[in-house]
DNA sequence: AGGTATTTGGACTTGCAAGTCCAAAATCGT
DNA sequence: ACGATTTTGGACTTGCAAGTCCAAATACCT
């Protein structure tokens, strides 16, 4: 049995904590600034968390992944406009993060460092969602001759997330912004190296 | 003053500090962990470092990337034999200290995540120093003719350098160790794309 | 309204890890 | 060998943050 209020409050204190989260990492994150930030008691949470720090953490961390899914897999990109809006889409969206040091695509980095193995696993099967979704794209892509038929699409794919994790992060380390737009753009410049038959918007 | 002795325990603490940091992250970090390993005492670790865990986070931080200055940064990228040696010297080392779940690259990024913005600054550098040498590189084989005059020299340098450390997240956290070498085979790949008249081992 | 279940506030305990202090031991220069 | 200096060991203090507990307040149901 839980109330409307409870259930509020619960995601009140969770979206604190994943705020908190992105922008500190796991090692910062304490139950006392979740407590201001929400103007809750101690009582609260663990009413709602009874396993204290640890479920909050690995609620607040699968809650971030969640909304990461969606990041890392656009309906469609069977088009090179397709590629280019993606790729679009994710520099703005980093370069706003950015603004507020909350860049989420590099706080999974610093998650995936914390030396939690539950904590790495949770994030590692996010990238493997993304390498599997992104593994089909290009493998459609293939078999509808806009790529070559022996691109190699495993390491595409690999490729294609190794720089959004490490453009992310560079960018993070450098306070700039244009790493990840300058790799990304080589990145498209080589899945055009791979075009097969059926140019997509050639004259 | 100081004796050999005090210059042998204060490197030996050192060392340890960049080991557990590597191993665990700044988070995990604890200066009775640090006294264990080295069989040392608290007096010794205040002597040594006056200024306590700051003191030495930031020495070991400084120490690790020293040693990294000189793994990103081969004595000569001119041919492409060059390039695939060390692509696969990186692999390799990656692969031996990821066995150990001691990547030193990964561990770069979550130091970048941790908040501290002295911490930051100071891997920002390795990386703007991984930067610079790339291009210089880079620049070197378009002059002599391996590379189009029109190669886009930063962008292929952020993405080299992207790669590297995405890479090295993706496969920590996914644990496996084909990420960074598939990116980097693709990353080659690219390279060879944009090859000026004087192809270097063309028949 | 009244009784029950849920929710809340905050004082209290506890454990860990940083940092302090100083007397004992080792080392060095002469 | 001896006095001065550096180095070491470890007990002690302190502060912070996690976790416990329970009485008061609020919300829900009939």
């Amino acid at each position: 049995m839980t109330t409307a209020k409870g259930e509020a409050t619960k995601r009140r204190i969770l979206e604190a904590a994943v705020d908190l989260l992105v922008a500190g990492g796991a090692a910062r994150l304490s139950l006392d600034d979740v407590l201001r930030v929400t103007r809750t008691s101690k009582g609260q949470l663990f009413y709602h968390f009874p396993g204290g720090k640890d479920e909050l953490r690995q609620a607040a961390t699968e809650r971030q992944v969640q909304r990461l899914i969606g990041y890392g897999t656009p309906a469609r990109l069977n088009t090179w406009e397709d590629w280019e809006a993606w790729f679009d889409q994710i520099v703005a969206l980093h370069i706003h993060q950015t603004q507020d040091d909350a860049c989420e695509v590099a706080a999974l980095a610093g998650r995936t460092l914390d030396g939690d193995p539950e904590e790495r696993a949770v994030i590692g099967r996010v990238f493997t969602h993304w390498d599997t979704e992104l593994r089909e794209r290009l493998t459609g892509m293939r078999d509808s001759g806009l790529l070559l038929p022996d691109a190699p699409v495993e390491e595409l794919s690999s490729l294609i997330i190794s720089v959004l994790e490490g453009g992310a992060v560079l960018d993070k380390a450098t306070a700039s912004t244009h790493h990840l737009a300058g790799a990304l753009h080589q990145t498209l410049a080589l899945l055009r190296t791979v075009t097969g038959g059926t140019p997509p918007a050639a004259p």
